[in-house]
DNA sequence: TTGTAGGCGTTATCAT
DNA sequence: ATGATAACGCCTACAA
């Protein structure tokens, strides 16, 4: 006895439904609802107006357990107290998904973690996801990129590139942005700048230092070491760095810090010290975070496009899975600089 | 022609392998899978060792198309530029969603919004959700609770409690921490206190400034209307109602802010005006962002059990959805003062 | 270009 | 307390 067709039985429209009201068989309604050839326009048509009367949306349970994928994309991210970079990375990513079709899961880690590799692994495998997104530091760590490649789950990072870039990459010109930073400094006549260095385990950290070096160079100011320090990317790590470099016989006049809120950390720890920023003591940032426009005197930092930028990852991701070219563009994209207060600029 | 039983073809384990390892029915399985009863002791722990040793995972997919329930959970929020309290719902609603064996579905919306509704339905309509949180400030507004229980949808609203509580209700004493923080104002000294209003579609708002009349009542003090400032719970809206208010013939000598971003706000201005936070100006915010702690000088403000609150109404949405009592506790969860810089503390 | 048959892995129904 | 079997709605073959 043939399968019941689902008359209209007062639940959701099903593909029964469609394929009825539009006179096909189920099988061009699925063409068509997935953009398949083979559907001759006229038809295409029908069945679209089809759609449209019945209202119908096709059920993902039944199309993810046929099809055996789950249209969900994973996103891996450190939860960090700190969330101005997440919540950019958390809007081009829902964005992207929204428009290819896909569901977006989130899976926060606590960083540092012993048992990062399991619980990535756990993640990937339990959760059935089609692909993986990975932000920064997440995909920086060691081993996480090569984990994914034996789960074979495919996977995207966002992050300064690496020498032998694996899978889809997308970055930004952080070291073009450090150097135009230190460069400004330079030009304002400071030739003492110190500078803090990023988590060791971001790649960023790396860049950012390297643009320094180069503006340095560039205007042929001599390296000195007393003037770099270490920090965490932490508003404490920040104070302390400062702390230590304001302490030196000759102090700099101007500090970098490798994000925004190690150089709230600098002023604050300024203001506490009782110099004036930027009158005593400028001060520079890097990622133009909530904090960087709202501390006073408001900070001189550089943007990154973070969600368009995880948009462009996750498209890259899906048109992987899609089968097609991933189709990346191989340039970074463009970080911008923004003049503020905190480097004398007076609006 | 019995269906096959799909032998272990190297795929990933299905109900029928445990089954079959276990020596039963796949639906015995599946009463031990859902926690259903009649299954004898014995048995359940034979079906749970072969669960045990296959890694058994049901497949969601399968699930859902049968169950016709989704188990996702919905998170409808506002995505403003501040993502502090959001993130705080994110972990909250992540943590229960895990533990309670949902996924977890994000809707931003931006407000306001002409079309929030439609959005909201298209949203509850098309992904399908077995349910819906609906953190402040979204289920504050109007149409939105009455709109899901016409969808015939499920919802945990977190936010202040209106008079009549309609569904699960999480929230938490604002009014009694900002008595306390005003209280604490007074104690220092100051008799007149500036109040910035919140956002007038926020249901907190009100709660706030109940709690600065409560003190100042408490404690003798008339009310002077020209002190108290309308905001938007902005940055920007901070400043302006600082400057009015210091504009004043006799300005105030302290300012309570609705949230830390206005707070930020008003010590901002202070500071382009020459003021000194808290010598001339003390300075209270609300939420603890970390903006507060990270500011110059650091702010005196309140701190939400957010995540907590998120949890409690995901767990109770979830009991709704079992069919068990929803079984929240009716008493508000409790804020905690902070008290810094900004009002005098030298710690 | 279009259609038919057969599963995908689970839950639900109704026996036993 | 346990089991056989029919949905659930869609997609992937393979036909026509």
């Amino acid at each position: 006895m043939a399968r019941r067709k689902r008359e209209s039985a007062g639940g959701k429209p099903t593909i029964f439904d469609v394929a009825q009201r539009a006179g096909v068989s189920i099988k061009t309604v699925s063409r068509v609802v997935n953009h398949e050839d083979n559907v001759r326009e006229n038809t295409r048509e029908r069945v679209l107006a089809a759609i449209a009367d019945l209202d119908y949306q096709p059920n993902a349970a039944a199309r993810g357990l046929s099809s055996k994928r789950s249209y969900v994309i994973g996103l891996i991210y450190e939860n960090a107290d700190e969330f101005s970079y997440m919540k950019h990375v958390l809007d081009g990513a829902l964005a992207a998904c929204e428009a290819q079709g896909y569901t977006l899961l989130l899976r926060p880690l606590t960083l540092p973690n012993d048992e990062l590799l399991a619980q990535i692994r756990t993640f990937a495998v339990q959760a059935r996801v089609d692909g993986v997104v990975l932000p920064a530091p997440i995909g920086d760590i060691d081993g996480v990129v090569d984990l994914l490649k034996e789960l074979d789950v495919p996977f995207a990072t966002v992050t300064p590139r690496t020498p032998k870039p694996e899978g889809i990459n997308v970055f930004c010109d952080d070291a073009q942005a450090s150097q135009d930073l230190a460069s400004y400094l330079i030009e304002q006549g400071h030739n003492r700048i110190g500078f803090i260095l990023g988590h060791p385990d971001h790649r960023a950290t790396e860049q950012r230092y390297k643009g320094y070096r180069q503006a340095l160079k560039a205007h042929g100011i001599g390296y000195d070491a007393a003037l770099v320090r270490k920090g965490l990317f932490t508003f404490e790590s920040g104070q302390q760095a400062a702390a230590k470099l304001l302490s030196l016989d000759t102090p700099p006049t101007a500090i970098m810090a490798s994000n925004d809120d190690m150089a709230a950390g600098v002023s604050f720890h300024a203001h506490e010290r009782g110099l004036d920023v930027p009158g005593d003591l400028s001060v520079v940032g890097f990622d133009d975070t909530p904090v960087a426009s709202h501390m006073w005197p408001p900070l001189t930092t550089a943007r990154q496009p973070i969600s368009s930028m995880v948009e462009a990852a996750v498209n890259g991701l899906v048109r992987q899975l899609r089968g097609e070219e991933a189709n990346l563009s191989e340039a970074p994209f463009h970080c911008e600089v923004v003049i503020r207060r905190s480097t004398g600029a007076t609006p």
